[in-house]
DNA sequence: TCTGGGGTCCTAGAGCTT
DNA sequence: TCTGAAGCTCTAGGACCC
């Protein structure tokens, strides 16, 4: 029989605009958004002042500032918020379990076999506040999936300790987007089979839902419905690195589309050689200006992190595809990573089609 | 003023190899 | 030598997350 599994997730509360606090107390109590400076930027986060306006994460800064004229913006810090979190995991890692950090401002923990998990997490946080004044949000569960729906229940300073069968019932009058994996998209097709609350999810049979979103999708919206989640807490190895960015007036001329994948795929470069990785599929993302996103990759033989050989590909999947309207993003990723210099035996299929596209 | 950046995972279709 | 099935890889796009 397997081992009763406890897995907590720890969640900082409003961790950018927190950490903003702690270095300018004179925000307090302001409607106040972290957004980037570009004409085109949105909103990172808010303070629950300027949520009271609408205003919120992934907003256009431009619809944020019409919502609430008086907001103050305060341009994002990553590498200030990179270093507090870094000494937040330093503390998380002092409990010396398995954890998985999900991003600067979450971290699922595995205190499965560990004695009074619910003393050791209310001791983590009471920690972090002493030693950097910030809060967190905990959840305490069977499975990742309860743990970090409960850590959301009861934001800020939450503390929730439920069993699978606990959540499947508190939360059976929620939507179904409370579930992490189910967005708009999904949430939109549950509707137009008239279920609105999880609660009508799990009381679907597995086969219906199979029938309306497949053999993988149905199985999986039915488990999750139930709490049901098995995933481990792990950490896992990055399976891509990309560049990409918006630019302030689209572009129209080739010429200076392929000075910025030139631009990226230096900048790509130094990266992949940061952390030591090569990657055998090089892709090119291109936003045009009417949203249309399309994305265009070739697999070369050998893995490289080689600013030239990426930037060259690159260019050449431009070329091939010529944007046919202006273009608002260009992005540049490498993907499927192998040691650097690392041939693959057999000639690859997407390098000959290349040769035809190109 | 019209909607970021950096990721992961899944699906489906096409082509190649065995 | 031909054919079909199965399995794999690659490509492209979509959904989702923080």
């Amino acid at each position: 029989m397997a081992a009763k599994r406890t897995i907590a997730h720890l969640d900082m509360d409003a961790f950018y605009f927190s950490v903003e606090l702690l270095r300018r107390p004179e925000l307090r109590g302001e409607p106040v958004i972290i957004a980037g400076t570009s004409p085109r930027a949105v909103v990172t986060t808010a303070s629950y002042e300027a949520r009271m306006f609408g205003i919120g994460s992934a907003m256009p800064v431009f619809q944020a500032r019409r919502r609430c004229p008086q907001a103050i913006s305060v341009p994002v810090d990553m590498a200030h918020y990179r270093e507090v979190s870094g000494r937040v995991m330093a503390l998380v890692d002092e409990l010396d379990v398995p954890r998985q950090r999900v991003s600067l401002d979450e971290v699922y923990l595995d205190l499965s076999g560990v004695r009074d998990p619910v003393w050791r997490m209310s001791t983590l946080v009471r920690r972090i506040a002493e030693a950097e004044r910030l809060d967190a949000s905990v959840g305490i569960g069977p499975s990742k999936l309860v743990a970090k729906v409960a850590s959301d229940a009861e934001k800020p300073r939450g503390f929730v300790v439920l069993s699978r069968e606990e959540a499947a019932k508190r939360f059976a009058s929620e939507p179904p987007t409370l579930i992490p994996g189910i967005g708009g998209r999904t949430a939109e097709r549950l509707e137009r089979i008239g279920i609105r609350t999880l609660g009508e999810l799990q009381a679907r049979s597995v086969d219906q839902l199979r029938s309306a979103f497949g053999e993988r999708h149905g199985p999986y919206l039915s488990a999750r419905a139930r709490f049901h989640c098995d995933s481990p807490v792990a950490e896992g190895e990055a399976k891509s690195r990309s560049v990409e960015s918006t630019f302030d007036r689209d572009l129209g001329r080739i010429i200076e589309m392929e000075e910025v994948l030139a631009h990226q795929s230096t900048r790509l470069s130094e990266e992949l050689r940061r952390r030591n990785l090569a990657g055998r599929t090089i892709a090119i993302k291109v936003k045009l200006d009417d949203f249309t996103t399309i994305t265009r990759s070739r697999t070369v033989a050998e893995p490289t992190n080689d600013a030239a050989t990426i930037s060259h590909t690159a260019r050449a999947l431009l070329r091939a595809y010529a944007p046919p309207r202006p273009v608002r993003l260009l992005g540049v990723r490498v993907a499927a990573f192998a040691a650097p210099g690392a041939a693959v035996s057999q000639p690859v299929r997407g390098e000959n089609l290349s040769l035809i596209a190109s």
